[in-house]
DNA sequence: GATGAATGAGAGTTCATTCAT
DNA sequence: GATGAATGAACTCTCATTCAT
């Protein structure tokens, strides 16, 4: 492992920079790999077209990463850990409060599908690309972050603040709209991204039937 | 072209029919590519397994359709026409009201997302996958079923029924709702398609304010 | 397998044809496979140089036979199987006379060795490249030769006709003498088969220390 | 070539004693040449395996050798020199009589298969793999030691002690038949090695029809 | 005396596709 | 209506080697 950790923070690339971010193979192969496997998909991605892209020879590629299956593990890894800390954090920083909660949820990952757009379609995407063992080991995290969905609502229609009949599917359609958004939103579109969050906190307010 | 026309004989298959072929060659191939592009993507697929499920030569695919992009564009056509036709029925049936209408444009998404599982996973993912000749040609369709929902909605909304504030965005969270439910509905499931139709109906009613 | 028993009878290339044996593929491979095999020895040999001395493109070659190290193993079982069936016939046509059939072995084995030069060496040298499952497959016959020696040897000491105080040295220094002709025979040398054969047989005698 | 020079340095490291390095990289290299060399022949090793098992980085290897070739011949040069030297000083050692010679000769003989058995099989099965310039410059040696063979044969022949018809055979018989021993004896065997020797001196005499 | 990062060439293998039958 | 044999391009990955430090 030792390299999924390098990762993480992309390069802060000052402008006019070449188009690679310069800084070491690693950066650039996981700059170029992000954007190269949401375009394309994983395995509509060649790992020349990486390479290419990065600026960088096919098999420096291979110094950094033994697999291009690694690559793909190691991004979503990234991805998944990122998220997961953020809506954790943003949970600690919210109140006791159901509906506190939740606006807080929904702010994080709406900030991150829109923030972190490419990053988002490529952890929903190339999911299903993980091999076994990588899926594996991911999982948890997954299953994790859906905790905390769960937990949320539950405990908001325990106190009578939530008044949906079927939490789990009021959280499924919360997140899946949510989750929507870093497929049809465009950057630089004209609706900024406080009111856009919002508006889904609105929603999905209004999902579990929010009462106060 | 003439091939294209050849997808129109897809089998009707009732929902929980086995998507095991029975008729000729054509058939086998639609079946055998439905269910592998579903399991491993367009680019994950080769046409070799494909003709290899189907039970024939790698050749005889070719005999059906001129390349691996017509296969799935048949696929994703057929599948997309076949939703659209399903909607449009489906509204004709409803009446005039609002709440009625979105009921019905629910219950049939539900339907097919749950009944068409397969089918509704390739439709999603694989659309980036179409060569934009297909995609072009099958982007109306598309934009016309979103605008089924958005003419719905507008509706409801001018008639003082809907009291959502952002008709697009309670647009899109109620579809990728909906949506959303192929990717993780088990078939064989504890829960009923009516009472999951009836569950969406309740949330779609919420997410655009419905008050009778 | 199937492919396997394809092999066997080396194509009857009539003179002035191509370099390359005519009537289908496989023949072309594997001929080409052994020549460049024996030259080069496994790993040292390209998959693309053998489709290049076949006059075939390289993924011809993939047609007939799933991998490189499939390729070897066909080879090599021919050749195994071919050996040792050759020895059987041999022993069988012997009478029942030690010396007799030491003859025979011996008379056998130089002209394998002879005969079929560039393949024996193949089997010697290249038994090591098999992978696990191959070797294995193959092992029982190649013990099973061995063991037409060992017999025989033993018979011949049962009788009193061989005078070896160590038949498994005895045995292993014949075979020894005999594989290494593959080595150093120059096809075309100034010394008959027949005659090559008459001299390994004397020495094979000599180390069972034959008394008649 | 000033590196070749470094081989002579190489560990004479006795019978039995440890594969692995204790002095600097060079060593460590050799060793770790020696063995992987052996297990998996020239071709079928990288240059990486080899730094790896050295517990050294790829590049230490390039300190000590400008190449992989250079490994190797550097490898079967050792090799090929402390085995003539030993036959040469056996000679030396042993008296004018031919029997007594060819003992002395088989017995060294059969005590390098032994001994250094893995050395043994590198220079047998990877000379082929020598470049031509590294081949031909060892080729001389390995000539001489032929010579040392031959000259001692028919010395006993000439003398009439020896009473084969063919000298060469004989020669080569013999070589086979105690080269060969490097690829069947498993170190740890039930038999010493002194016998082991004896056995071998015995079947010689016979193949060259000895009598007193 | 040694390392980390990188490279270009080539490895084995798979791909979508074609064509004669 | 279908097949077997073949192809060329592209694939992921490994190779021996280099070079600045």
């Amino acid at each position: 492992m030792g390299h999924a950790d390098a990762m993480g923070t992309a390069p802060a690339e000052g402008a006019g920079a070449p188009a690679v971010p310069r800084g070491g193979g690693l950066d650039a192969i996981t700059a170029a790999a992000r954007e190269i496997f949401a375009e394309r998909g994983y395995h509509g991605t060649s790992i020349r077209d990486i390479a290419k892209r990065a600026g960088l020879s096919l098999s420096a590629l291979y110094y950094w990463h033994p697999s291009k299956q690694h690559l793909l593990a190691a991004l979503v890894e990234e991805i998944t850990h990122d998220y997961f800390q953020r809506c954790d954090r943003a949970l600690h920083e919210a109140g006791e409060d159901p509906a506190d909660r939740l606006r807080a949820l929904v702010r994080v990952t709406v900030e991150y599908r829109v923030g972190r757009r490419i990053e988002s379609n490529i952890a929903t995407l190339e999911w299903r690309n993980l091999e076994p063992e990588n899926r594996d080991r991911l999982a948890g995290l997954r299953r994790s972050a859906t905790q905390l969905w769960a937990d949320l609502i539950a405990d908001g229609v325990r106190r009578g603040e939530f008044h949906c009949p079927h939490p789990d599917d009021a959280r499924r359609a919360i997140v899946a709209a949510c989750n929507a958004i870093a497929q049809w939103y465009e950057p630089g579109g004209d609706i900024s991204l406080p009111e856009l969050a919002e508006r889904y906190t609105q929603i999905a307010l209004r999902i579990v039937d929010h009462r106060e």
